[in-house]
Order: structure tokens, then C-alpha cells, then sequence
DNA sequence: TCAAGGATCCGCT
DNA sequence: GCGGATCCTTGAA
């Protein structure tokens, strides 16, 4: 696992050292493995993207906890959203994963984003829950855990999973650095994705890492 | 461009 | 405690 005094840094340089690192879910439903291409950082109370912009509450309370821990939080009634906790006990601060690359458990993921995709979904009919379990079907490997809802929903990560320790080599969700014998990726930088509420200097911040090249990256690409 | 979808948070009583 | 705007998104039009 990773050693989580990586994570207690400061969560500029996490975001650029995960780059690439993989993450891990192994228990009785199975093995996945992603690498992560895309994050974001959430850094403190100032920050007015951030959760933690209201202070500390019952949904964001594991952001204020101790580093190396999963934060997960539904958004638009539909999507939940996996964040690596970083910065020391009492700092505020988090890392959200915008996008994964499956390297093995494929199938798993295209079951969970089906199950996803069709239990979300009221107004879905029955002929309509098939065509979408039709289209993730099809997806291309690179496409499944691309953006931070697919990236939870392919590693089958809801609220419930909020507080699970990512630093621990027993925990059945965990982050693996990056191999030895892989080469270092590229990282570019670019302003947050959906945040532009927060106005400047917050939304200007070029607070997203993605890693250059890889076609798993979502939303916009770097500058150049 | 737009709706789906519901928890969350504010501001007020 | 209640009403209402908001939201770190997604996929189809």
C-alpha cells in the first residue's frame, strides 16, 4: 500500500506524485485494478470549491480526519464521487478521482456501472434500462471509469464506503504506488472542472492533474 | 442545451 | 424544524 505519510503532504504535490498510481479493490465480489489519470485538489476551508468551504459537517467530517482515508459524496442525486483525505489531522483537504484506467476486473466494472446506470434511475422504463445496459455493454475499456461518477460506479463505490482506510495493504480498497519498472508519467495541469461558482482566484487555480496522453483523461485536455 | 435526481446546506421561523 | 436553491455529473438532443 501506499504509505500514508505521502498522503499527510501537502495536497499539490500528492496530486502530482498519484498520478498513475493504481487503485486497488479486492474482496468477494473480486479484483480490480485502475490507474489513475485524472485527480483534483480540494485544499482547505478557504477554498470555496471545496465541501469544506461550510465548515466541518456530518457529510464532510472525514476531510477534517486524518490522511490516506476514501471521502465519498453523492452529487446530483445520482452520482458518487470518490476523493483520496490528505494534509494532517485537522486540515481539511482531499484529492478527487476525476478518471481511472481498467487494467484488470473489466467485467466487474461494466456490472457495476450497468447496476449504477439502472437502479439510479426512476423515470427509466424497462426497454430503456436495457439499452443503457446495452450501451456500457460496448463502452471501450478506456471510456468505463472515465469521470469522477464513472470512476466510483466502475469500482462499485458508494457513500457507504466513506472512512475506509486506503493505506492499509488489508483493506479491500487501496492505492498501490505506481511499479518501479513503470515508466514516470507526464502530468499537465489545468483549472478545476465544474467549479466555476467559486469565482477566482478558486476557480482559476490550476489545482487538476492529468496525465498526458492517456485516453482515459475526462473533460478538457491541458492547454498544451 | 438540458433534464434527471435527491441529499445537503442556508436562512429563516 | 421547514422551504428552497444548489450541486466537485452524465448522456442524449
Amino acid at each position: 500500500a501506499i504509505d500514508r505519510a505521502l498522503l499527510a503532504g501537502p495536497t499539490l504535490d500528492v496530486g502530482r506524485a498519484l498520478i498513475g498510481a493504481r487503485l486497488i479493490r479486492e474482496d468477494a465480489t473480486g479484483r480490480r485494478v485502475g490507474r489513475i489519470v485524472e485527480l483534483e485538489a480540494y485544499i482547505g476551508r478557504d477554498d470555496r470549491a471545496s465541501h469544506a468551504r461550510f465548515g466541518e459537517t456530518t457529510r464532510n467530517r472525514v476531510m477534517f480526519g486524518p490522511p490516506g482515508r476514501a471521502y465519498v459524496y453523492r452529487v446530483y442525486g445520482m452520482h458518487d464521487c470518490l476523493n483520496l483525505v490528505t494534509e494532517p489531522d485537522g486540515t481539511p483537504a482531499a484529492l478527487l478521482v476525476r478518471a481511472i484506467e481498467p487494467l484488470e476486473g473489466i467485467e466487474l466494472m461494466r456490472l457495476d456501472r450497468i447496476a449504477r446506470s439502472t437502479t439510479r434511475r426512476r423515470s427509466l422504463t424497462d426497454a430503456g434500462a436495457g439499452a443503457e445496459a446495452e450501451r456500457i455493454a460496448r463502452l471501450p475499456r478506456e471510456r468505463l471509469a472515465s469521470g469522477p461518477g464513472s470512476a466510483a460506479a466502475a469500482f462499485g463505490i458508494d457513500t457507504a464506503w466513506t472512512g475506509m482506510d486506503l493505506c492499509d495493504a488489508t483493506s479491500p480498497l487501496r492505492l498501490e504506488p505506481l511499479p518501479q519498472d513503470v515508466a514516470s508519467p507526464t502530468v499537465d495541469t489545468t483549472p478545476r472542472v465544474g467549479i466555476g461558482y467559486a469565482g477566482d482566484p478558486w476557480a482559476a487555480h490550476l489545482w487538476r492533474f492529468i496525465e498526458r496522453g492517456r485516453p482515459s483523461v475526462s473533460g478538457p485536455a491541458a492547454g498544451r
